[in-house]
DNA sequence: TTATTATCCTATCAATTTAGTAGGGAATGC
DNA sequence: GCATTCCCTACTAAATTGATAGGATAATAA
């Protein structure tokens, strides 16, 4: 399941996205838009900030903006703060390889190659998505 | 993630597809064998059987075999019965469709069509893989 | 300089899910 | 009848999720 973390944060950065211009965009205005508990949302912009996603400005006038392109924020990394791995399992992860504590051998592990595949098609789709394709409607 | 019920469930089934005569297999011999608890691996075989994949017998002598040929038993199936709906939303699942409770509108979604997408690469894969093509190796 | 606005940040929490464990019941084979 | 093996329900500890609370900090405006 996509955690609701992910969901309201790719929204809000569509949200953002529609917004062109670089102005700074409040959490209530994305928060009420959107359909988001307001507090909740707070701390998931500021992950998005924090990994360089976001710029942030306080105070009148203060909010949220996209500090790159639409086309520039590719899904893969997006994906990758907000829900964490992309591999189901550690083994076959590019970013966060882990060795599986139940595995004596991973070479001979039939689990191993099908999320091996899986982790392939689903990097295929977020490498060839930005931000861009997800407002384009 | 992938769940450990699922993992586990899957290296199960691999392994009695090794033992490609029909004859009854342990829980305790394939948990020993799998480095799988016996009593969680026990109601992951019971749920393999209700839906249909495993056959079983009581008493000495007595386990669990496949029911079908490995090559007849598709992984998109499989992951249904052990990891739940494929899709990572609800919206956008052909066997467990709902609709979300924090969207207006569907089609208007720019969360609904990534998902689409990704739910489409993972069914893919699943309906092109089925047990027989985990134990070639 | 003071008030207001809005983000920043830490801590806490209820509900749910996960990964088991416990223990007895029921069928089968000898 | 007795051992073996699956069948089935209930319980539980730990982790995760989806928040909420409340104040600190910075920017702006008066």
């Amino acid at each position: 399941m996509l955690s609701k973390k992910t969901k309201y944060g790719l929204k809000a950065l569509t949200y953002l996205a529609t917004k062109d211009n670089k102005s700074p965009v409040q959490i209530a205005e994305v928060a009420e838009s959107e359909n988001i508990s307001q507090k909740f949302l707070e701390s998931i912009l500021l992950t998005l900030r924090r990994n360089g996603f976001l710029g942030s400005k306080k105070g009148k006038g203060g909010g949220y903006y996209l500090i790159k392109e639409p086309h520039e924020i590719g899904m893969a990394a997006v994906m990758r703060v907000l829900e964490g791995p992309i591999a189901m399992v550690p083994c076959v992860s590019l970013n966060f390889y882990e060795k599986c504590d139940d595995c004596p051998d991973e070479a001979s592990c039939s689990v191993h190659d099908l999320m091996l595949k899986v982790r392939d098609a689903n990097l295929e789709v977020y490498r060839n998505t930005t931000l861009a394709d997800l407002i384009s409607k």
